[in-house]
RNA sequence: GGGUGCGUAGCUCAGUUGGUAGAGCACAGUGUUCACAUCGCUGGGGUCAUAGGUUCGAAUCCUGUCGCACCCACCA
């Protein structure tokens, strides 16, 4: 065997063997109708590459997955990639830009998509490799892609049953848009960042020069301020959206502004001419201790607004395009403004049609929303209508300096801290946009996967997530589901114009007919094209037949809604247009632990695996993901008795891996810690062990590279105990019996084995990772190598008859064990050594989990060998302590002992000796003079150093030690007198410190007895 | 504003029904050929953030305070 283990060339070869021999295979080595133990991986993406937080992920799974393949269940660990909608398009995009200068947009869809798929087969299995190289045992042959042919099955089967259900719906709502990638995302998708901002104030005069009496009262009722305005003050961050104002709002309460409410003012931005006049209304929103207490309502550009606006029947007017500069198009702004006011006057318009209308002044059109904003403020403060504040800098737009003139004039401007949206992908600030967008009523879904945490049929640790869990279930908002983009699963909705019913007059039914623009649709949902025509062909019958018209629906997708009306044939030729956009990507993770497993075929897989048992995951993607599988499972999946199923049991959630900042790990802060890096330099092994020892910690992980060098420093200990075993003729014994040893030595280490087996067997069920690994490495080191191997090297190295074969055996037996419950975190190492060590019939990933009895234990055996430990520490620790050279042999001789006792110290002497360097280790009725004195249980040991030590110095130790035995003692005895404890305390506990009590007495007393002798000889 | 978690040895952190504070690393001293210097042996180092309370007994339970972090919501 070689001195240490080369991990950079021994993993692949190992990991090699284990995929050729099927040892990951789902069910792999598990006997016909085992249990079943299943997890999904949390898919990683494909553009991924393995960051701090997948190895601990995978790492925490891996060992899950391999204890319980070892343990004999029928499992599966089930891997896959996420197709990452908008982060795989940007990746695609970004090289197109970087090779060949075309823009996605100047190419075709299809063209595009192709793209993105041969980037996938290019560099998709990038991820998968990387978590091969972490040892992670996946059924990589079932490896599963959410773009793949069965998953999108399950997408559109998901989509087209929730929609005719009516728990998808289409609508015009408010979302959050991102500018940058011209998409709506999800809530979930935005991340509000604190940023310097300004604020400004400005005044709406009031229509027709009207004025009214303001009165400002403080608390107790006495007026501060009292002045005839013309105008109504309002306060806003986004000057440019006042554009699209349709209201202000103001506290029902609030007595200010109670003369005017009901009245018009003027948005004071925009050509003279045609400025608009809007309502003053009521509404409970506005706080009226916040600014002015006057709220502008812009209800398609603010969330908040767009809930008054809908309160209110204030129409909401979209001012910006999709990269949110100001819209370009529509009629010149007279007109449009026109159209505006007509609607405040009473006129109706459809929703389409208030879209419609461009309510951008026409110097503003077509400018970014901040180059707008800038102009906006600076027209109106032109015009005198800014309202002046103390504090802040009259410059626009740019970021204030703490180096700005303290001493500048009161501004127009107030500097704020504000809270603004970003994209969590682009980085962009996102826009509140009025759009339509397809949604899933989360609300509905939600309601069975709160109910299976409540009543713990799922059940979550650390349990506290529950409430993380509940708070956001509780709360939640509709899903907008439909993306802006091309990659990924295109929603399976077709369109077609809509026909009115058989209520509707043949001539108002021909002029709907002839005018294309402004016409309804309907929607034709249906897993496939062929599906949905057949649909509308349903349709158009039914509505068409009643005039007497034929009609055909194309069978061809078009990309536009066709209508052609031949009055003369009464033929109409219809063409159906599939919906452009495509599903949020978490839409298919959300059916990951089905749609992995097979469904909607109702596979082998999916009754044997299905629900899963574990969720290994970081708590960042609970209400991403977690939350959104309980809805899908609980929805669409059943039991035998036909009961709906969650998707998993438990939900362990671990910490996320951190920088030193409590930031998470990014490529733009550079703070990332690269675990490919760190597994070419110590090996997966040490990595592994590594994060499995610090998966009990809090949220943060802030990863020491020390420890990964301590724990390869670990694999190699244990390399070398094997290597020790190898040369000393320790061989694997199949008749080996633990239970039949007869040496106390082999009795003990058996015993200590079955202890470490129960410690990681109750530390890894309860999912306490660290707890294993702890008790894995005290054993190993601490225990086995050393404390069995030295105490047991005169039994393997000399002849010893019987006890020499039994030693070897049990040698050989106690570090199987160890490789054994050590495989499922340093898989690889122990696999060597597994091989190395004997021919077998399994490789250690199959091999059987030890079941070892607890009555292994031998009280006696443990309490003797203890004994001989604490012996041999006591006299090293003296030896260093009087500066005895380390290669001299002394002396021991013990006192106050029993025979029992003194049979003990015989039997262990040759080891004693050895590990304590003594030359002789003899019993005594008197202590020899000038001896160092160690109190150890009853007896006393003495070590005769006349000579070699200094009698003051040993007077001082002996002294200190007294003393500080005298103050445990003192304690105990005022416990133990204390009536109050007596009473109260349980049992064994007051046993427990009585026999502290005693074994203290006793060695204060030899020590005492020491002290006295030593002062005989000065 | 609502919620969650954390503050223990120089550093990174364990400490599961309350019963005399632990690990690794770092540090200091030392080295006995015979598994291992990626090692052995020994040692120093903590009033468990802080103030109270409950208890015979609190790092552990409760309350307040201070400090740090994260999540959710958000006042224009």
């Amino acid at each position: 065997m070689d001195k240490t283990f080369d991990a950079s060339a021994a993993e692949s070869r190992i990991y090699a063997a284990w995929e050729a021999e099927g040892c990951f295979s789902a069910g792999a080595g598990a006997e016909e109708g085992a249990e079943s133990f299943c997890i999904v991986i949390p898919p990683p993406n494909v553009t991924g590459s393995l960051h701090m937080g997948h190895a601990l992920n995978n790492t925490l799974q891996d060992i899950l997955i391999r204890w319980h393949r070892m343990r004999g269940f029928d499992t599966l660990w089930q891997p896959g990639q996420d197709h990452a909608g908008i982060a795989t398009q940007m990746v695609v995009e970004r090289q197109l830009a970087e090779s060949g200068n075309i823009r996605r947009t100047d190419m075709a869809r299809e063209d595009f998509v192709a793209k993105v798929w041969e980037w996938k087969e290019q560099s998709g299995d990038t991820i998968i490799n990387q978590l091969k190289r972490l040892g992670a045992s996946c059924d990589w042959a079932r490896n599963r892609f959410t773009m793949d042919e069965g998953l999108s099955r399950a997408v559109l089967k998901v989509f087209v049953d929730l929609y005719h259900e009516g728990l998808i719906y289409r609508g015009k709502r408010l979302v959050n848009w991102d500018p940058r990638f011209e998409t709506a995302i999800s809530d979930l998708e935005v991340e509000s960042t604190e940023v310097d901002g300004y604020m400004w104030h400005f005044k709406y005069p009031l229509a027709g020069g009207e004025t009214y009496e303001y009165v400002e009262k403080d608390e107790e009722g006495q007026v501060t301020l009292r002045e005839t305005r013309d105008y109504i003050s309002i306060a806003t961050t986004r000057p440019e959206t006042m554009l699209g104002d349709g209201a202000v709002a103001v506290h029902p309460s609030d007595a200010r502004y109670a003369p005017i409410v009901g009245k018009l003012c003027e948005i004071p931005v925009g050509p003279k001419a045609h400025r608009r006049l809007i309502p003053i209304i009521t509404d409970e929103y506005p706080d009226p201790d916040f600014g002015s207490g006057a709220v502008k309502i812009t209800g398609a550009h603010d969330f908040n607004d767009y809930a008054v606006a809908k309160r209110g029947g204030i129409p909401c007017y979209r001012l910006m395009d999709t990269k949110a500069a100001m819209r370009d198009d529509g009629a010149p702004y007279a007109e449009e403004a026109a159209k505006a006011q007509a609607i405040i006057e009473g006129a109706a318009l459809s929703e389409a049609e208030i879209d419609a209308i461009n309510l951008v002044p026409d110097e503003y059109r077509g400018l970014d929303r901040m180059e707008c904003r800038e102009k906006v403020v600076l027209d109106i403060t032109a015009e005198g209508l800014a309202v002046m504040t103390t504090a802040g800098d009259p410059r626009l737009g740019r970021k204030l300096k703490e180096d700005d003139d303290p001493d500048a004039p009161a501004s127009l401007v107030e500097k704020k801290i504000i809270v603004q949206p970003f994209g969590d992908r682009s980085k962009v600030v996102i826009e509140p946009m009025l759009t339509d967008q397809w949604f899933v009523d989360a609300a509905t879904l939600a309601k069975p996967a709160l109910k299976a945490v409540q009543d713990g049929t799922t059940t979550f640790a650390p349990l506290n997530w529950e409430k993380t869990y509940f708070n956001w279930l509780e709360n939640i908002e509709p899903w907008c589901i439909s993306r802006q983009l091309w990659w990924g699963h295109q929603i399976p909705v077709w369109y077609g114009p809509a026909i009115p019913d058989k209520s509707t007059r043949l001539d108002a039914f021909m002029a709907i007919m002839e005018m294309p623009e402004g016409r309804e649709v309907q929607a034709f949902c249906a897993p496939s094209f062929a599906e949905a025509r057949a649909q509308a062909e349903e349709y158009y019958r039914e509505r068409l037949s009643i005039w007497g018209f034929q009609f055909t629906v194309g069978a061809q997708e078009t990309p536009e809604i066709g209508c052609d009306l031949i009055a003369e044939h009464s033929q109409l030729n219809i063409s159906l247009a599939r919906d452009p956009d495509v599903l949020d990507t978490w839409f298919s993770s959300a059916l990951w632990p089905f749609s992995t497993l097979g469904w909607p075929d109702e596979t082998e897989e999916l009754k044997r695996y299905y629900k899963t048992d574990v969720l290994v995951t970081g708590f960042d993607i609970i209400f991403f993901w977690v939350a959104r599988m309980m809805m899908t499972g609980l929805h669409f999946m059943k039991d035998a008795e036909g009961k709906r199923e969650v998707p998993f049991h438990t939900v362990y959630v671990h910490a996320l891996v951190r920088d030193a900042k409590g930031k998470k790990m990014s490529k733009s802060l550079g703070n990332v810690i690269d675990p490919l890096d760190l597994i070419d330099k110590y090996g997966a092994d040490a990595v592994r062990f590594t994060l499995t020892s610090m998966a009990a910690m809090g949220r943060d992980i802030k990863l020491d590279i020390n420890r990964v060098q301590g724990y390869r420093n670990f694999g190699t200990k244990l390399w070398n105990a094997a290597r020790f075993a190898e040369l000393n003729g320790c061989k694997p014994d199949p008749d080996f019996d633990p239970a039949a040893v007869k040496h106390i030595v082999n009795k003990w280490i058996v015993g200590e084995t079955a202890r470490v087996a129960k410690t990681v067997d109750a530390a890894l069920a309860a999912y306490r990772f660290n707890d294993a690994a702890g008790a894995l490495y005290a054993h190993i080191w601490g225990v086995l190598c050393d404390w069995y191997l030295e105490l047991s090297k005169p039994l393997v190295q000399r002849d010893h008859g019987p006890a020499n074969a039994e030693t070897q055996a049990t040698t050989a037996w106690a570090i199987d064990q160890c490789l054994v419950l050590l495989h499922p975190i340093m898989p690889f190492v122990t696999e060597e050594l597994w091989g190395q060590i004997a021919k077998r019939e399994t490789r250690l990933a199959l091999a059987p989990w030890p079941d070892l009895p607890e009555s292994l234990a031998d009280p006696t055996a443990d309490e003797e060998m203890g004994w001989v430990v604490a012996l041999i520490d006591g006299i090293r620790s003296i030896r260093t302590e009087m500066n005895v050279p380390a290669g001299a042999q002394i002396e021991m001789v013990m006192t106050g002992h029993t025979p029992p006792v003194a049979m003990r110290l015989l039997r262990h002497a040759p080891q004693i000796q050895r590990l304590a360097r003594l030359s002789e280790c003899a019993v005594a009725e008197h202590a020899p003079a000038g001896s160092v004195t160690l109190a150890l249980g009853d007896c006393a040991i003495n070590l005769p150093l006349a000579g070699v030590i200094d009698v003051g110095i040993e007077a001082a130790r002996l002294g200190k030690a007294v003393a500080k035995l005298g103050k445990e003692i003192g304690g105990l005895e005022g416990k133990l007198r204390n009536e109050k404890f007596l009473a109260n305390a349980p049992e064994e506990v007051v046993a427990e410190q009585r026999d502290r009590l005693q074994t203290a007495a006793a060695e204060q007393a030899k020590l005492q007895a020491a002290l006295d002798r030593l002062s005989e000889i000065r």
